[in-house]
This record gives C-alpha cells, structure tokens and sequence, in this order.
DNA sequence: GCCGTTTTCGGCCCGACTGTTTTCAGTCG
C-alpha cells in the first residue's frame, strides 16, 4: 500500500463525505490528511505496521483516526469507511465533480431530481432541456454545465512549469502595450515555482484607484490575449478566461495600496493563506487580498489597512518572516521560522560548477570545446564532462579507450587553461550505467581514473523494485561513483519513477558519503522537492546538473535551482555551490 | 476529523462572481 494510494482513498473519502454534505471541516481533516500521506518520503503503511499506529499522529493533520485507517489500509488492503460510502452513493457522481462550476452540492440535487450519475446522463439530462427545471437550476446553468462537461475531460490536467513559462512570457508582453497597468506580477504556483502548473495566476496593480474604465480596459485587453476561446467569468475585481489550449487564466486587479496583500493571497499557496489567516486572526486581526485589517474593522478598504502596500508588510503585522514564495506550502516553514531555522535559499548565482553534460562524443550537440567556452561565460568555475558509457549505444556512449582519449584531450584543455592563467577547470568524468544485472558498465580501474564518476540507470527501467534497489545501492556502494544521476527516472507527465524506494537510497547514500542529483531537466527534476528535502534532513548533499546536450542546456539550471528552493535547501546543502577544491572527487581522500 | 500558554469543546480563512433568488447559495480563487 503506498502513501499515493492511502492518499488517493482519503481525497475519495472528502469527495463521497462532500457530496453528502457531511460537515465541511470533517471533509477537509480528510483532504489535508491525504495531501500530507502525499508529501511523506517514507512508506506511512510500513510505519503503521512496524511501529504501531500511533506513530502515524506525530503528523500534523493526522490524528487517531486517520492514523487508524491508515493501519487498515496497510493490513488489509480495505478501507471500510470508504467501502460503506461506495456502498451508498451511486458509482460514477464524482465524476459529475469535474465539470467547471459543478459541486457537491449541484451534482447531489441532479442525482435526487434526475437520477444522473455519470458525465453522459448529465448531458442527455441538458439536451432534453430537462435540468433547467430542478429547484436552484435555471438556462443559463444547464447550457453551461452542457459547455462545461466538454472540459470535464482535461480537469486536472497540469502543465510543466517551464512550458507555463512560455505561455507567462507571451501574456507579460502582451499586457504591457497597455498603459493603465501599474505593476504586474504571476502568482500562484508558477510563482511558487511547482513543478506542474494548473492554471496561470496574474496579478495586477491599476494605480491609486479602481477606475472602472481602467479596469475595463485591462480586462478588454486581458481577453484579446492570442488563443483566449471563453471568458470564464468577469466582475468588478477579477476576470477568468480559457485558452483554446484548454489552460485558464485568472486576473486580479486592486489598487496600488493592496498590491503586497493581493499578491500573498494569490501566490498561495491555499493550505499557506489559511494558515497564515488563522494566525491573523489569533491576533485581532483580518487578513484578505485587500490588506491586513483590525478584526473589528467594517470595510476592507486597503487605506484603512494596517499593511498591505508590499508582501513584507503583511507578513511583518502577522509576525512572521516574508517567506520565500517557493517554501509557501504549509509544509512545516512556520514551525522552521518560529525556530528561527528559515535560512536563505540557494540561488543561481551560488552554483559554481555544474557537474553533468554531454558533448558530440555521444549524444551532445556541441564540442568539449564549445561546452567549456560555454560554461566559461556563464560564469561557472568548473565543470565535469560526463558522456555516456558504452552500454548505452544509442547515444554511441564511450567504450575505456574512447574515454580515455577524451579524458586526454580534457588534460591538453585544462593545460592551455592553466597556461592562459585561466582558472577554470574541466574535470574528467563519466556518467557510468549501471547494467541491468547490476554493476558498473565500465571496468574499475576505468573508474578510478575519473575524477568524477555518476551513475545512472537508462536500461531495465521497468525491473521489480527489489533489482532496480540492488542495482542503485551497488553504484552507491561502489567507491569510484560519487554521485546518482536522476534517481528516479522519473518523466514529468510522462513516465512514472522507476520502482525503487528513495528513501532507502538516501539512507545508503548518507553512509557511503555519496551525493544525489537533482537534475534541473524540466522534464525531470530528479530528485523532486519532497526528495530532497528528504536528503537534507539525512546529510546527503545534493548536486544541481544540467545534463546539458549543447551550448544552451545550461539554461536548465535555473529550474533545479527552483526546484532545491521549494525543498529549502540552503547554498551548503548543494554541493556545486562549494569551490573546486572542496568538491568530494574521487582521489582526494573524502569520504 | 484535528487540535490546544486563550481552549479537551468549539472553533476551523475570507472574499468575488454567477444565477436564481426576492435575500443568498454554490462554486471558485
Ligand atoms: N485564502 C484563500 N486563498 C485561496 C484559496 N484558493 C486559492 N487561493 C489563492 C492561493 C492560490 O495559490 C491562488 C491561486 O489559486 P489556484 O487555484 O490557481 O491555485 P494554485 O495556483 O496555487 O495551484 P494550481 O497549480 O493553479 O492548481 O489563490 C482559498 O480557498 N483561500
Ligand atoms: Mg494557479
Ligand atoms: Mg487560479
Ligand atoms: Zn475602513
């Protein structure tokens, strides 16, 4: 039973408690237990039943009886609270849960009025004109849930953060031809930098008042944005649009004075803001996107607030630190800042080297030469070359004697660095498979030449995971190997991670002094934040790599760095943050 | 269902937009 299935069944369980309007406090213990199943790097069924269920409640958000229907979960496989709920709402409603604008609410009066449970009967049910005559439903409800029920589909579907960065650029650009907007800023998760995205957030400041028609032309021009097939919905503060690409958009307009506490309310995250208004609250005092307020106070005018004008402020009246807006998951960053633990997060400008690429030599696009002039201007000390080894043919990956000849041609680099005075340096390295019967693809005494060996899996991804757990632990093990490449092998929306335990690996990893990657691939970023935190709280260094294949995959780097923040890693939990001569290589007498 | 130097009971974030409503519930951010 793992953590994604337990969680899986509790979001279930808030869904059927919903739809029969169970106590909405009840309904969400259950949706904040799951998300925390969710974010545990240890399997919670296995704690469950090595050390009893209790040990479950140390969790924030999971008490005895969450705790308990986790036990269950692990021991029997059922759950029979989710069992009874089955049992009495009919399969197929939740579903109905997916068209835009439909709830649990609406969704329980069409199955009492109508019988409907499923996405087909709602939409014969509209046609035959049948849902307009159900208390509380009207015409325009039913043609809406009859258009809503072709986005029932892709509800839920995220986009990779970077791909939303394409999407963020063209909007940016678009909406600054139009002078009435002060500032603008995205906020949400892209802001947060997640990894996926489900929508795009935009904020924006319209000057020192709500002047309708200043309003009214940043949301004309808002909806004349190239692609925009629907307008969501559009008020007085706030405006909503799809994509024909089938993402949504969402613009919040407030006067300059509100700016700082609209963009802490639309940045999140949800669980973060709920958090952080509780604690307003405890205070005497009213938090919302128009400002900080006394509790008491009857308007929510920003020029009445007590902060509001910039993020800090609101933050500060709270007492609490501006976090980051990366570390704003309610995932324990206010215990670390009552502890005075919230320490500055790693930045691109402190990586140093970057330590995973590929050149011409198998499946880069670009020389050792142009990869080191590259790596040279922007602005990095050093770098290690790490072309594939032979077994990966594909990629023609480098067999002891080609290697050796580029490591030689990496030695006449370094050289005619050192004769120009240049202190850059390019370490020889390799990114050794680890074979599918285990062990290292390349001979020892290989290895022990490199000065920097990483070890990754590319062939018999789909192995059981006590054999992919033997393969990955050997490389740890092997003295030559300094460091796993994408861990997981995971693909974002793509390919689900390998079968292996990741926190059994870290564990291996803090003994053997290994290091981890998170390579800043968007498509990968592996190890993910939870991942690494997890291996931060072990010991275990992380590296942040490009893997790049040409001049310009250096550019990646930017997102591992995003991801490393969202983990709360500091510039000394990254190891290419650290100079040349305090890397762990192979050879220097470390670990 | 969870949680506690305000509490072991009684709170649990707060506001915008829509449609159907004669005063507000539902959904969403
Ligand atoms: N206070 C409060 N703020 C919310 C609530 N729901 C959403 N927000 C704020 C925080 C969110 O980050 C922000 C944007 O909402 P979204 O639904 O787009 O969520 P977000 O961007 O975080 O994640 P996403 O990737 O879009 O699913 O609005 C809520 O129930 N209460
Ligand atoms: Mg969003
Ligand atoms: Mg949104
Ligand atoms: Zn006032």
């Amino acid at each position: 039973m793992t953590n994604r299935e337990i969680a899986a069944a509790f979001d279930t369980i808030a869904d059927l408690l919903e739809f029969q309007g169970a106590n909405p406090f009840r309904v969400r213990a259950y949706r904040n237990g799951a998300r925390k199943v969710k974010d545990a790097t240890q399997s919670l069924a296995a704690i469950a039943t090595d050390q009893g269920a209790s040990a479950l409640t140390e969790l924030d958000g999971i008490g005895k009886d969450l705790a308990e229907k986790i036990l269950e979960l692990a021991e029997s496989g059922r759950l029979s609270l989710l069992d009874e709920l089955r049992e009495q709402v009919a399969p197929g409603v939740l579903e109905l849960l997916r068209v835009p604008g439909l709830g649990p609410k609406k969704a329980a009066a069409l199955h009492k009025e109508l019988g409907i449970a499923s996405l087909e009967q709602l939409k014969a049910a509209c046609e035959a004109e049948q849902v307009r005559a159900v208390k509380g439903f009207g015409k325009k409800t039913e043609e809406a849930l009859l258009a809503g029920i072709a986005h029932a589909a892709a509800a839920g579907e995220r986009l990779r953060w970077a791909d939303a960065d394409l999407v963020v650029a063209r909007l940016l650009e678009h909406l600054d031809a139009e002078p009435a907007i002060q500032r603008r800023e995205p906020a949400g998760s892209y802001r947060r930098g997640k990894e996926t995205i489900g929508d795009l957030d935009l904020l924006v400041d319209i000057g020192p008042a709500m002047l309708p028609d200043r309003v009214a032309r940043v949301m004309d021009r808002f909806g004349d944005f190239e692609g925009v097939t629907e307008t969501i919905a559009r008020g007085e503060t706030k405006m909503s649009v799809r994509l024909e690409s089938g993402l949504q958009i969402d613009l919040r307009i407030v006067p300059s004075d509100a700016f700082g506490a609209a963009l802490q309310y639309f940045t999140g995250s949800k669980e973060h803001n709920v958090e952080v208004r509780g604690r307003a609250k405890a205070l005497g005092l009213r938090l919302n996107e128009w400002g900080v307020f006394p509790a008491d106070h009857p308007d929510n005018d920003p020029a009445h607030a007590v902060a509001g004008r910039d993020e800090a402020s609101v933050y500060a009246a709270i007492k609490l630190p501006l976090f980051p807006p990366e570390r704003r998951e309610a995932r324990g960053e206010f215990a670390e800042a009552e502890a005075g633990e919230l320490a500055p997060l790693v930045e691109l400008s402190d990586l140093r080297g970057d330590l995973h690429m590929h050149t011409s030599a198998t499946d880069g696009a670009a020389t050792l030469d142009e990869m080191v002039a590259a790596a040279q201007e922007r602005g990095l000390e050093y770098i290690a070359i790490t072309d594939h080894s032979q077994r990966v043919t594909m990629a023609h990956g480098l067999d002891p004697e080609r290697l050796r000849a580029q490591w030689r041609e990496i030695d006449r680099v370094n050289q005619r660095l050192a004769d120009e005075g240049n202190a850059f340096r390019v370490l020889r390295g390799i990114e050794c498979d680890i074979l599918e019967a285990g062990g290292m693809d390349l001979p020892d005494d290989v290895l022990a030449e490199a000065d920097w060996v990483i070890a990754s899996l590319h062939y018999g991804q789909s192995q059981t995971r006590a054999k992919i757990m033997a393969r990955l632990l050997g490389a740890i093990a092997h003295p030559a190997v300094a460091i796993i490449a994408h861990p997981t092998g995971r693909l974002i929306n793509k390919r689900p991670p390998y079968d292996l335990d990741v926190d059994e690996l870290i564990a291996a990893a803090a003994e053997h002094g290994k290091l981890l990657e998170l390579n800043a691939n968007p498509l990968r970023l592996d190890l993910d934040d939870q991942h690494c935190a997890a291996a931060k709280a072990r010991g275990v260094g992380i590296v942040i790599s490009s893997d790049a294949h040409s001049v310009s995959g250096f550019g990646v780097l930017r997102h591992g760095v995003q991801q490393a923040r969202r983990a709360g890693l500091t510039a000394a939990d990254v190891a290419n943050t650290r100079p040349l001569a305090e890397l762990p290589l192979a050879g220097s007498g470390q670990k």
